[in-house]
DNA sequence: GTGCCGAAAAGTC
DNA sequence: GTCCGACCCATTCGG
DNA sequence: CCGAATGGGTCGGACGACTTTTCGGCAC
């Protein structure tokens, strides 16, 4: 133990002795005189990578093995299962009429209901209504792929086109006839040609190699690798069995045969899975990166310049995803991904994809991964060609618009028991499996690969998921978390490989393979404009280039509406793409009612970095309120919308803001978006109250009569007035129409604070009488020139940010001394995710729980902090001089030694922290947005912040902001 | 059935 | 909300 | 002059306190 002491000491930073000191450190003065005497280990941190592993005592040897050997866990896991494999149950879920339906109904059918944007999504009805008349399909067919009898084609470039070409052209007169019966030539053509493409992926690959210096360039370079970094976890090896059957859907199946004579060649070409993006070296990508660019000077002219260099920059990118994309493409269809034109779109076809996104963390192959998946589905969007909708939902956990507050209603406890019903093990082993494995998503596949599967169900479908999903989302009411396991059930159940994984993963709400909406966002662009380009020859400069503006379109687009408003306005319709680009411009079009992603500001770490970066420049401050966002909209019909910051329709937890708000809009004002902070207000007092308090309104059917908090608004940005966006007109301009066309009202209505000061000292002071006022702190923000504009989520961080607690050495910090921890999840399986902290009461010689702490290591130090505690962990749970809230205790409790030191912006009272419990209020006391700092390595655990301290320093808050707040804190509730 | 309580989920920061 | 890490892209530095 | 190093910006994913709402289970 004591070497391990010692060992560990290099890595942590120094002890006070220059650092700065905790405001604990000033308070207790006495305790101080202890001098830092270095344990050897107060040296440099730097050495931190070079330090054997094995260095520190026995116990890490464990650690490691636990922490390298995935193997461990998965035998684990895999006895456990044979256990639980003979009670199994066998259910055989016969895929229903259910799949025929279209999900989207139901969404479309509240989004209607709860906002007014009928219009919106009217195209998206017209479709269904259409297909819904459609007779149901029997697709029972004769499934026996051709499987290639194309010859090779010439190139990428050219599969790619010809794929879109006949696909397209297949598409028109498809749709409404759907091909009943066996492949015809359109759609024979259209899954062939891709999938001989894919068989012969090989041989692509040396003629590629060979034609590298030919025209088709940027696709040529394909290859690039994949170089996987990834955790080499069996979902490679599962990858394997994650076979499908494609081409039927319903009813019995055939014998697996036929797939596996697809299946088995092709693991053979492909098969150093892993691998295989391995022959493409770095070097590829090198190359590919330098012949994109050099091929889009040629094609420069063209087009109208309107951006200057920024389109440069954004073509060489799209060249170099042009590149990948072909890669992507016949990468892709090494997976069995292809159906057959007009079935719906197999779910294995997406996890697939999925999977390979997954091996890799570079965002751009990530991007060409799914535009080539995505393009695939847009070519062949299911029967009702509402599929792509659908993927796209399903790749960032949507079921609809954020706006429409279609809810899972499923966490990780439900998922627990679903997965344990259907595999017939305890939810206690999945509890501890999860604790190994770190995802339950894995913990999931695991289990069902025990189980052998007498029956196949008939495999999954993208519209069938979703569906599920949404029925899920429907569910309430009584025994409405039954159900939702049930459907669980029926969605597990016939899942196979990663399916499975990916099924939990989307019911968690985390797909974690590094895809999340902005990246999708420029996938769905690619795969549009690639869509668009369909058959026509381009150079290949030309084509990158439309691939840029495509995308820049897009993104302008997203920027203004939500994403699926994109999707549902304009893709999901079987005629995808109706306008085009330039179409989907005019579409989405700001549009009150329809919330728009809020800009979002940067922290800053001192005045002196918001005045470097805003350096000779015009920028004003304003107050931070510490409230909630309000995007408040009117309508032409005077209606008034409010939505959150994650443009959740908050309309019906204001009502008061309904009502009043057109009291502060001048008369000549007809439809307005404005941003704005609501704040919880003391109308008699005339002062702001503490965002605790703005917490405990009502959220639902919320009556105006029986508001208890008051609102005010804060308004400081107007984005839309009168019909016209004002997203592209400078800060001051927005800024002078939004007081010219609304007006304070006291009490209710006002605009932030500002001072447009731009000394230093001016901020300074500033920041101070901010926090007297009760906010948090500043936002500084430019007030002209292009950087002033309102850019949701584009350079989303062109507003920055100052809080006292950001400020060197002003911020409370706090010595807690560590007591508990818990495991983590996803990246941070294997060391403990977070940790229970707790401060001294020195009187009854107790340690009193304060928060909990899971940010602010970084990856080395969450390890170390493993190796060092896991030796103090208490076999026999929590000690008694430990005081804290058992209703969630942590995974493990540790013998109270080590200190903390944390960064908080807040004391809170807390309904389950001790600390400092009886000394301010009946409740403890806890911190808000606590951040790791370090390891007080000269403290030990009875030097910790005392609970007295704490009060100390919630008195003191309370006091600071007396000047704007409801007097101290005893009074506050 | 009703009322109460606790756990889980979702959403704010 | 805070924070870290990986990636992308542009710029600068050094041979 | 070109490749390597550097640095800022983005994006994704770990994790925090606290509140209301919803649902299941239990006692009555």
């Amino acid at each position: 133990m004591m070497g391990k002491q010692s060992t560990l000491g290099k890595f942590w930073g120094k002890p006070a002795a220059n650092g700065q000191t905790t405001k604990t450190d000033e308070v207790k003065k006495t305790h101080e005189t202890e001098e830092v005497q270095g344990t050897g280990g107060s040296e440099v941190p730097s050495d931190t990578q070079n330090q054997p592993q094995d260095s520190a005592a026995p116990s890490s040897a464990i650690i490691q093995s636990n922490i390298s050997e995935t193997g461990k866990s998965d035998s684990e896991a895999k006895s456990i299962a044979t256990k639980a494999e003979s009670s199994r149950k066998k259910r055989r879920v016969v895929e229903s009429d259910d799949e025929e339906e279209i999900p989207i109904d139901a969404s479309r059918d509240i989004a209607m209901r709860s906002t007014s944007l009928d219009q919106e999504i009217e195209p998206l009805a017209e479709t269904d209504g259409a297909d819904d008349q459609e007779p149901p399909k029997k697709r029972v067919k004769t499934q026996v792929q051709a499987d290639e009898k194309e010859p090779m084609r010439e190139t990428a470039v050219e599969q790619i086109r010809e794929k879109v070409e006949e696909t397209a052209k297949a598409q028109i007169d498809q749709i409404k006839e759907a091909p009943e019966s066996n492949p015809d030539a359109v759609s024979e053509t259209a899954t062939t040609s891709t999938r001989s493409a894919f068989q012969k992926a090989p041989i692509i690959d040396q003629k590629l190699a060979s034609t590298k210096s030919s025209a088709t360039n940027p696709f040529s370079l394909a290859r690039a690798g994949t170089a996987s970094i990834k955790t080499v976890s069996d979902k490679t090896r599962k990858q394997a069995a994650g076979a499908i059957k494609k081409g039927k859907s319903k009813g019995k199946l055939d014998p697996d045969d036929d797939n596996d004579e697809n299946e088995l060649p092709n693991d053979e070409n492909y098969s150093p899975v892993d691998g295989s993006a391995a022959h493409a070296s770095d070097d590829d990508d090198g190359k590919m990166r330098t012949k994109g660019s050099d091929s889009d000077e040629e094609e420069e002219e063209e087009e109208a310049v309107d951006d200057e260099e920024e389109e440069k920059s954004a073509k060489a990118a799209a060249s170099k995803l042009a590149a990948t994309l072909a890669l992507s493409s016949s990468a892709n269809s090494t997976g069995k991904s292809e159906w057959k034109k007009g079935d719906p779109v197999p779910y294995s076809a997406l996890t697939d994809c999925f999977e390979q996104i997954d091996k890799t963390t570079k965002r751009t192959l990530i991007s060409s991964y799914l535009t080539s998946f995505l393009l695939k589905v847009a070519l062949n969007p299911g029967k009702d060609g509402g599929d792509l909708l659908r993927v796209v939902y399903l790749c960032i956990n949507r079921l609809c618009p954020d706006y429409m507050g279609i809810e899972l209603g499923i966490g990780e406890s439900l998922i627990i028991k679903a997965i344990a019903q259907c595999t017939g093990r305890s939810v206690q082993q999945i509890k501890t499996d999860l604790r190994t494995v770190g995802d339950l998503g894995l913990v999931a596949e695991q289990s069902r690969g025990k189980q052998k599967t007498l029956f196949k169900s008939a495999p999954l479908t993208v519209p069938f998921v979703f569906k599920c999903l949404t029925d899920i989302a429907k569910a309430s009411g009584n025994a409405s978390q039954a159900r939702k396991v049930g459907i669980i059930q029926k969605l597990l159940t016939p899942c196979t490989g990663s399916e499975t994984k990916f099924i939990v993963r989307s019911l968690e709400g985390k797909l974690r393979i590094g895809l999340a909406e902005k990246t999708l966002v420029t996938a769905l662009a690619h795969a549009i404009v690639l869509k668009e380009v369909g058959s026509k020859k381009l150079p290949e400069g030309k084509l990158a280039d439309i691939l840029a503006k495509g995308a820049e379109a897009v993104k302008a687009v997203y920027r203004q509406v939500q994403l699926s408003n994109i999707i549902h306005n304009r893709y999901s319709d079987s005629s995808l793409l109706k306008g085009g680009i330039e179409g989907l411009k005019e579409a989405c079009k700001l549009t009150p009612g329809v919330p728009l992603k809020p800009m979002l500001a940067k922290p800053t770490k001192a005045i002196g970095e918001v005045l470097d970066r805003f350096e000779g420049k015009e920028f004003t401050c304003e107050y931070k309120y510490d409230g909630e966002r309000a995007q408040i909209h009117m309508l032409e019909d005077g209606q008034i919308v409010v939505f959150s910051r994650n443009s959740e329709n908050m309309s019906a937890k204001y009502p008061d803001l309904v009502e009043s708000i057109p009291r502060c809009v001048d008369k000549s004002v007809k439809t307005f978006v404005i941003d704005t902070e609501a704040v919880a207000y003391d109308i008699q007092e005339k002062k702001l109250l503490p965002f605790q308090q703005l917490t405990t309104r009502k959220r639902k059917d919320v009556r105006t009569e029986d508001i208890t908090v008051r609102v005010h608004i804060f308004a400081f940005d107007l984005l839309y007035l009168n019909g016209e966006s004002l997203l592209q007109k400078e800060l001051v301009e927005r800024r002078r129409l939004l007081q010219e066309s609304f007006h304070p009202v006291e009490g209710e209505f006002a605009f932030a604070e500002s001072s447009d000061g731009s000394s230093s000292e001016q901020i300074a002071e500033f920041l101070d009488e901010s926090i007297k006022d009760g906010c948090e702190g500043l936002m500084v923000k430019r007030l002209t020139s292009a950087d002033s504009t309102y850019e949701p989520s584009r350079r989303s961080i062109n507003w920055l940010k100052l809080k006292k607690d950001y400020l060197a050495g002003v911020g409370d910090s706090c010595d807690l001394v560590v007591v508990g921890g818990y495991y983590g999840k996803g990246k941070r399986t294997n060391t403990y995710g977070a940790f229970l902290l707790a401060c001294y009461d020195a009187d009854a010689e107790q340690f009193q729980t304060a928060c909990k702490i899971g940010t602010g290591f970084s990856d080395q130090m969450l390890q170390d902090l493993y190796n060092l505690l896991s030796p103090l962990e208490l076999a026999s749970g929590k000690r008694s001089d430990i005081q804290a809230d058992m209703s969630k205790p942590p995974d493990v409790w540790f013998e109270p030694k080590v200190v903390f030191e944390v960064l908080t912006a807040d004391l809170t009272l807390s309904p389950i922290y001790m600390a400092a419990q009886g000394l301010v209020d009946e409740r403890g006391i806890s911190l808000r947005f606590p951040r790791f700092i370090r390891i007080r390595e000269d403290k030990d655990a009875d030097d910790a912040t005392t609970s007295e301290q704490i009060a100390e320093f919630y008195e003191a808050q309370a006091l600071a902001s007396k000047g704007n707040r409801g007097g101290g804190g005893n009074d506050e509730y």
